[in-house]
DNA sequence: TGATGCGTATGATCTAAGTCATAAGAGAAC
DNA sequence: GTTCTCTTATGACTTAGATCATACGCATCA
């Protein structure tokens, strides 16, 4: 999102975390601005009974978090590392200072947002509206778009708990329309891994 | 959201639209900002057996079907009115060049785009791992939010019908839900409309 | 004034997905 | 190498909500 010079410029400090850090938790006011420079990051809602749902998952460059700052609102997501991870952390009124004086990446951010939104209002839909197979098939998708296969086959890097997890089905749903699609023949399971063609 | 002088000074034209009014379809291209200034306008998926999704309803002030203009994308729903409307539209050009001559209201867009956000993430959770009854409670509780009515007794203004398309229920289960939240004293029913208290 | 349509209402039945129990493979941890 | 934990897997059973059918009140309008 933001390059690595204008980071240092706005006194971002890199932070190394460990897999299944806390980085902040739902609920607590927002300070910092944040962006993933190595390794990867989810958020997502725990209910009062521990399930959680994933609201998104963040990577190489992407920020995370800002809405909490532009909205002025706490956290409604707890952010936690999925992998070992380096971040970058700016605080607000140096990344309010920044936006100010870079139209560009100001307009950027209106962007993200935008299409966060657009993939929310998406999902929204898929949820209310479709059955199991059709909800799993829109996620994995939207997933092989993220990280850019588009052409080549798509081994889904995530177990079938995430991908209940973001789709709001049981585990067990999971793993019987997923076995119900690849019989289907519209995706393939080599050695227990999703894969897209 | 935009103050009228600037809606002048930058071009924005103003129309009036009748109740049940399309102003864009879902799948078009985005060329202009929109601002409602009188009446009320939903954003609304349709699937293909006709089945609604209301994304969101729009009033006094407020912008609608800007994210596609920042995200560079299709509309992924429809506008239509749903009362009689007056709004303005401004060309994406003009909207822009505004922006970049107007940091607070640039910023006011990072802060609307990411309060809608958070109102997706939460329904988005609601509907993936709460039953109906919750759902409707609330959904219900943010429309009292967002009329401004959070003192007084709620009459809310939607048929059960919108209810059910905003929280992706039928009918008849939103019907049969409300009845037996108003026997549990949760909420009223006045002459059937419902009344939170 | 009677027809048409929309919103509310209610019961009977059906079904997709959740719940529960149980097990087996795979990797990490000791 | 054994234990622990996580993931995948599968089958039996339960249930919340969808579907379907029917009805009634109320507004509109021809």
């Amino acid at each position: 999102m933001i390059p690595e010079n204008l980071l240092e410029e706005y006194n971002a400090r890199i932070v190394n975390l460990s897999k299944d850090t806390i980085i902040f938790n739902q609920g607590k006011p927002a300070y910092y601005y944040f962006q993933v420079l190595e390794g990867e990051v989810k958020m997502a809602h725990y209910n009062e009974d521990g399930q959680e749902f994933i609201q998104g998952i963040f990577n190489n460059g992407m920020s995370f978090g800002e809405p909490a700052l532009f909205g002025e609102f706490t956290y409604p997501c707890s952010a936690v590392t999925i992998k070992d991870t380096s971040i970058a952390k700016m605080r607000s009124e140096d990344f309010f200072k920044l936006l100010e004086n870079n139209f560009e990446i100001h307009k950027k951010f209106n962007n993200i947002l935008s299409k966060r939104l657009r993939y929310k209002g998406i999902i929204l839909n898929e949820i209310s509206s479709y059955p199991a197979a059709h909800r799993i098939q829109t996620v994995l998708k939207y997933l092989r778009h993220k990280y850019g296969q588009e052409q080549e086959p798509f081994e889904v890097p995530f177990t079938r708990q995430q991908i209940a997890d973001m789709t709001g089905l049981r585990v067990e749903t999971v793993i019987k329309t997923i076995k119900q699609l690849s019989q289907k023949d519209e995706l393939n399971i080599h050695d227990h891994k999703v894969v897209l063609k």
